[in-house]
DNA sequence: TTGTTGACCCAAG
DNA sequence: TCTTGGGCCAACA
Protein backbone atom coordinates (compact mmCIF):
# COMPACT_ATOMS: atom_id res chain seq x y z
CA UNK A 1 0.00 0.00 0.00
CA UNK A 2 1.59 2.96 -0.64
CA UNK A 3 1.87 5.59 1.45
CA UNK A 4 -0.25 8.91 0.76
CA UNK A 5 2.16 11.12 -0.95
CA UNK A 6 2.12 8.50 -3.58
CA UNK A 7 -1.60 7.71 -3.46
CA UNK A 8 -1.74 11.53 -4.11
CA UNK A 9 0.63 11.67 -7.11
CA UNK A 10 -0.97 8.44 -9.03
CA UNK A 11 -4.09 10.12 -9.11
CA UNK A 12 -3.07 13.41 -10.00
CA UNK A 13 -0.84 11.80 -13.02
CA UNK A 14 -4.61 10.60 -14.09
CA UNK A 15 -5.80 14.02 -14.85
CA UNK A 16 -6.47 14.84 -18.53
CA UNK A 17 -4.07 17.13 -20.35
CA UNK A 18 -6.62 20.27 -19.91
CA UNK A 19 -8.89 19.08 -17.42
CA UNK A 20 -8.12 20.19 -13.88
CA UNK A 21 -9.41 19.51 -10.12
CA UNK A 22 -8.89 20.75 -6.96
CA UNK A 23 -7.28 19.61 -3.77
CA UNK A 24 -10.21 18.68 -1.92
CA UNK A 25 -11.53 16.49 -4.58
CA UNK A 26 -8.45 14.80 -4.68
CA UNK A 27 -8.49 13.71 -0.95
CA UNK A 28 -12.23 13.20 -0.64
CA UNK A 29 -11.05 10.40 -3.59
CA UNK A 30 -8.98 9.04 -1.53
CA UNK A 31 -11.87 8.82 1.15
CA UNK A 32 -9.82 11.41 3.24
CA UNK A 33 -12.55 14.33 2.53
CA UNK A 34 -10.84 16.46 5.00
CA UNK A 35 -7.54 15.47 3.69
CA UNK A 36 -7.15 18.41 1.28
CA UNK A 37 -4.16 20.48 3.31
CA UNK A 38 -2.57 17.11 3.39
CA UNK A 39 -2.76 17.13 -0.33
CA UNK A 40 -1.22 20.95 -1.06
CA UNK A 41 1.50 19.35 1.70
CA UNK A 42 1.92 16.53 -0.76
CA UNK A 43 2.36 18.81 -4.52
CA UNK A 44 4.57 21.16 -2.18
CA UNK A 45 6.93 18.35 -1.21
CA UNK A 46 6.94 17.67 -5.01
CA UNK A 47 8.54 20.62 -6.00
CA UNK A 48 11.69 19.45 -4.22
CA UNK A 49 11.72 15.99 -5.55
CA UNK A 50 14.10 16.46 -8.40
CA UNK A 51 14.12 12.52 -9.40
CA UNK A 52 12.70 11.56 -12.77
CA UNK A 53 10.16 9.29 -10.82
CA UNK A 54 8.25 12.64 -10.02
CA UNK A 55 9.38 14.59 -13.20
CA UNK A 56 5.88 13.50 -15.02
CA UNK A 57 3.20 14.72 -12.55
CA UNK A 58 1.22 17.49 -13.79
CA UNK A 59 0.72 19.65 -11.01
CA UNK A 60 -0.34 22.15 -12.57
CA UNK A 61 -3.60 21.05 -12.84
CA UNK A 62 -4.80 20.95 -9.28
CA UNK A 63 -6.10 24.45 -7.88
CA UNK A 64 -8.50 25.03 -5.12
CA UNK A 65 -12.16 24.65 -4.84
CA UNK A 66 -12.60 28.37 -6.39
CA UNK A 67 -11.19 27.34 -9.40
CA UNK A 68 -8.25 29.46 -8.23
CA UNK A 69 -4.57 29.40 -8.53
CA UNK A 70 -3.26 29.81 -5.17
CA UNK A 71 -0.01 28.89 -5.35
CA UNK A 72 2.57 30.83 -2.99
CA UNK A 73 4.98 31.89 -5.51
CA UNK A 74 8.40 30.23 -4.11
CA UNK A 75 10.23 29.09 -7.26
CA UNK A 76 7.72 28.48 -9.53
CA UNK A 77 4.65 30.15 -9.14
CA UNK A 78 1.08 30.97 -9.92
CA UNK A 79 2.24 32.29 -12.93
CA UNK A 80 4.22 29.60 -14.15
CA UNK A 81 1.37 27.61 -13.26
CA UNK A 82 -0.97 29.72 -15.48
CA UNK A 83 1.86 29.38 -18.12
CA UNK A 84 1.41 25.16 -18.01
CA UNK A 85 -2.27 25.19 -17.93
CA UNK A 86 -2.72 27.54 -20.50
CA UNK A 87 -0.44 25.48 -22.80
CA UNK A 88 -2.85 22.84 -22.49
CA UNK A 89 -5.42 24.57 -23.91
CA UNK A 90 -7.10 25.92 -20.38
CA UNK A 91 -8.40 29.59 -20.21
CA UNK A 92 -6.75 31.38 -17.18
CA UNK A 93 -7.65 35.02 -16.71
CA UNK A 94 -5.49 38.14 -14.88
CA UNK A 95 -7.16 36.76 -11.69
CA UNK A 96 -6.33 33.38 -12.38
CA UNK A 97 -9.46 31.98 -12.50
CA UNK A 98 -10.56 28.90 -14.49
CA UNK A 99 -14.36 28.29 -15.04
CA UNK A 100 -14.76 25.02 -13.15
CA UNK A 101 -17.98 24.08 -15.30
CA UNK A 102 -15.99 23.63 -18.73
CA UNK A 103 -12.48 22.44 -17.48
CA UNK A 104 -13.42 19.86 -14.16
CA UNK A 105 -12.14 16.71 -14.52
CA UNK A 106 -15.00 14.47 -13.70
CA UNK A 107 -12.75 12.38 -11.54
CA UNK A 108 -12.07 8.48 -10.99
CA UNK A 109 -15.08 6.25 -11.27
CA UNK A 110 -15.29 3.66 -8.44
CA UNK A 111 -13.64 0.86 -9.82
CA UNK A 112 -10.87 2.94 -10.88
CA UNK A 113 -10.74 3.95 -7.37
CA UNK A 114 -10.77 0.55 -5.76
CA UNK A 115 -7.91 -0.38 -8.16
CA UNK A 116 -5.87 2.50 -6.55
CA UNK A 117 -7.01 2.33 -2.64
CA UNK A 118 -6.51 -1.95 -2.73
CA UNK A 119 -3.02 -1.52 -4.74
CA UNK A 120 -3.53 -4.14 -7.20
CA UNK A 121 -3.87 -1.28 -9.98
CA UNK A 122 -1.95 -2.45 -13.05
CA UNK A 123 -0.83 1.29 -13.72
CA UNK A 124 0.55 1.56 -9.63
CA UNK A 125 4.12 2.81 -10.63
C1' DT B 1 4.08 12.16 22.34
C1' DT B 2 3.32 16.85 21.60
C1' DG B 3 3.43 21.16 18.79
C1' DT B 4 3.80 23.45 14.45
C1' DT B 5 3.09 24.19 9.70
C1' DG B 6 0.79 24.27 5.04
C1' DA B 7 0.01 24.98 -2.96
C1' DC B 8 -7.05 23.61 1.88
C1' DC B 9 -12.21 23.75 2.97
C1' DC B 10 -16.48 25.14 5.04
C1' DA B 11 -20.00 27.98 7.35
C1' DA B 12 -21.44 32.64 8.97
C1' DG B 13 -21.86 37.28 8.63
C1' DT C 1 -17.91 38.63 -3.39
C1' DC C 2 -14.71 39.17 0.79
C1' DT C 3 -13.17 38.22 5.53
C1' DT C 4 -12.99 35.32 9.86
C1' DG C 5 -12.75 31.59 12.65
C1' DG C 6 -12.57 26.84 13.26
C1' DG C 7 -11.46 22.30 11.71
C1' DC C 8 -9.12 18.51 9.45
C1' DC C 9 -4.93 15.77 7.96
C1' DA C 10 0.02 14.15 7.20
C1' DA C 11 4.93 15.10 7.83
C1' DC C 12 8.53 16.66 10.64
C1' DA C 13 11.30 18.36 14.61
Amino acid sequence: MPNFYEQVYAVVRRIPPGKVTSYGRIAYMLARPHAARAVGYALNNLKDQHDEKYANIPWQRVINREGRISTVNREHGAHKQAELLRAEGVEVDEELRIDLDKYLWSGLNLLELDDILSGNSSSEF
